[in-house]
DNA sequence: AATTAGTATGTTGGAGCAACAAACTAATTA
DNA sequence: TAATTAGTTTGTTGCTCCAACATACTAATT
């Protein structure tokens, strides 16, 4: 672990490189002299960077704009024609793959069903398969792709492609990172869904030039991608963003997490605790439309249920949405408190009910946070909503590009 | 907030004169081919880099070393004469002022108790006196200061040297920076204490080479400060490290914290809550030697008279202790999830009494936290103890100079 | 004691390459 | 035509790197 910070010229050319295509990326059209502005480098140097992104195809240049006195400027863009790429998501009980643009536009997409208790090699193989039919699809457009994203929850190591343990699939040690890049020649990479949700956000979201903020991703548990400084922060062991965990209760809990303790955040505020919620309540309360839609529709209990029943006025959806919001507002503050970010950023399944959520996560927040630190803060849902770590697979594939320009061939 | 990334050659040799000048200073005697392996440097750009250091009196050669094949090292390591630091801690109901050299090494220190509700004018001025009396001590030996350092409780804007708000204070926009610079004429830095207490670790204690780790400070309340990807994580706006206001109890709680809550993790994790601990105890069960003590002192019930009863094996003492440590041991749990680091640090007042809680810390983060993760992480007292914000003060002022050395004059 | 081999330290001078500065050309509007 | 803004060209400065070299020691042998 050499991790004495020092530096050379080659580094130099590698940022500046990486953040001129960066803003040609998120500010696209944009001009010569607006970059020479923005980065406060000198306009032969943007030249220069620009005229070597130029070379390797990276970005074209557009026609120039009108008005204005002076000289018009050359706009530039990222070249659309550089290729696509393959986001692929594991979830626990799905599993979807999309084909994007460099700029993280779907172009094409599918969605699985997968039973989670399903052998491993089979939902590999499986997913194996779409992301096949995703590449085949459109082939006689002679499509380049630049690379394959992977998230899936749980931990992972990025450098060797390996997701270590994901509690909810119950696997461990799975070499993603081999089997895809074998399968499809492709260069592949492996990320933890919340982390990779948060990049998504910062690249093509609701995080655009936000330096320190929260992606919470919700859905079976709580995860959490802590972008810090301008960066991903992963930790020791690349463990960091379990923020589902924290124990907020000690005893008496009744509820046993998944990860064998009790009184954890994410089991006052995950989506079965709001189906518990709508059970308890169903329990003592019968004036709930909930029942009927669970038979008109043949289905369990599930969130876009109760979500539906809430879009249709029902109190007791709406009040254990709301309740559940307040849990989950409590330990946003505590987060708050600790990171003073700029914004928080709520993804994952349960979004889809952020309009229930939100505004109780923002009340509980009030309350809860210290009150410098809980105004500074801007509390919203994920760009991608439910898609999140979908376009975080992209995301990582992207941002790899972006950050490795000068290297990579 | 022009935060865009770029870089050009004179900020890579700021990096490596840094670097080579804050391993000298950690790792001295040190040689020039030392350097170069350890940084991954060229040999010449070593010997360039260190001729610079030399030339500024930032480091000076010491004899060669002896043994082993080759020609021998000329050793390296900071000038001892290179000047000499003032730290300013100010507590709630004290304030300490030490001399150190560049190595943090205590020359001089002297600490007066203070009344939290006295005039804050008074409070200044006392502390300014004991400042200059500290700046005349030395002055025989015409030793030079290379800046003054102060920690503070509360929230600080760092660029402007203004603490923005302590609470235990009661402290609002003080601008210390202004008041302290004009009365010495030496360069201030006012930083919040557990921050700099994270910087005091990274530099001079237990967390040298460490990238990432959280500073737990406990005493009044508690503090953290945050140590990621290599450097001091402050927010938005600074503020961040709040970690003893995690909401962990919604309803029903008794205590409110100061902040104005319920449920603060810290209300069940501070000095005070051991306190009450002790006194719930006494009103219970009288076999204790602490009412003697207190008697025999007579001394209101504090921490340092209860780590005395434990000292001699009072039972009451000893259990409250171990009450409080697993209180703490479950946020420390929680943050271990969050960030993943490799160490945790108690500091503050409440260090004295480490023997007795760490244990218990580390069993209740055995208990909470998650396998993966908690297994990784090393749960250390803090190399200074109560005085890790007085070091801190100094610290911080020591790595300004060494990050700052190329463009220092 | 003298010689020779081997090894590691540190310096020197040149190559390569980064951003920068200043002077230029280019294309437009008023 | 003058003013303005965009972008290029040419030459400078300053950084790390590289390879060759000088230095200073230890170890083994004569």
């Amino acid at each position: 672990m050499n991790s004495i910070n020092t530096t050379d010229q080659a580094f130099v050319r590698e940022t500046n490189l990486s953040s001129t295509l960066r803003l040609i990326h998120s500010l696209s059209p944009i001009s010569r002299a607006q970059l020479a502005n923005l980065t406060g480098l000198n306009k032969s140097t943007v030249s220069s960077l620009v005229d070597e992104l130029l070379q390797r195809k990276l970005v074209h240049e557009i026609g120039s704009n009108v008005g204005g006195a002076g000289r018009p400027a050359t706009m530039l863009e990222v070249n659309p024609e550089l290729g696509n790429i393959i986001g692929v998501e594991l979830g626990v009980d799905f599993f979807s793959v999309a084909v994007t643009d460099f700029m993280g536009n779907i172009l094409w997409r599918k969605r699985e069903d997968a039973d989670p208790n399903e052998d491993q090699e089979k939902m590999i193989n499986k997913t194996l398969l779409i992301v096949k039919e995703a590449m085949s699809v459109g082939k006689n457009k002679k499509q380049r792709f630049l690379g394959l994203g992977l998230t899936t929850p749980g931990t992972v190591n990025i450098k060797d492609g390996v997701l270590i343990f994901a509690p909810n699939l119950h696997w461990r040690n799975v070499p993603f990172g081999k089997i895809f890049s074998e399968q499809t020649k492709l260069k592949v990479f492996v990320e933890n869904d919340a982390n990779a949700a948060a990049v998504a956000e910062h690249l093509f979201g609701a995080a655009r030039q936000v330096q320190d903020f929260l992606f919470v991703f919700s859905g079976v548990g709580i995860g959490g991608g802590l972008f810090l400084n301008g960066k991903l922060y992963r930790g020791k062991n690349g463990y960091a963003g379990e923020i589902g965990h924290f124990p907020i209760m000690t005893e008496p809990s009744q509820t046993v997490c998944h990860c064998g303790n009790r009184g954890c955040w994410e089991t006052y505020a995950n989506q079965y605790s709001i189906i518990q919620r709508v059970r308890a309540r169903l329990e003592v309360k019968r004036t709930s439309i909930i029942p009927k839609l669970m038979a008109e529709q043949n289905s369990e209990l599930t969130i876009p249920l109760i979500k539906q029943a809430a879009d249709a006025g029902d109190k007791e959806a709406i009040d254990s949405f709301a309740e559940a919001g307040l849990a989950m507002g409590q330990g946003f503050a505590g987060l708050i408190n600790i990171f003073n970010p700029s914004k928080m950023i709520l993804g994952g399944p349960l979004s889809i009910a952020e309009k229930y959520l939100l505004p109780n996560i923002i009340e509980a927040v009030k309350r809860h946070s210290m009150p410098e630190i809980g105004q500074q803060v801007e509390i919203v849902p994920s760009t991608f909503g439910p898609d999140a770590s979908l376009i975080g697979a992209v995301a990582i594939v992207a941002d790899d590009i972006i950050n490795h320009v000068a290297t990579r061939k």
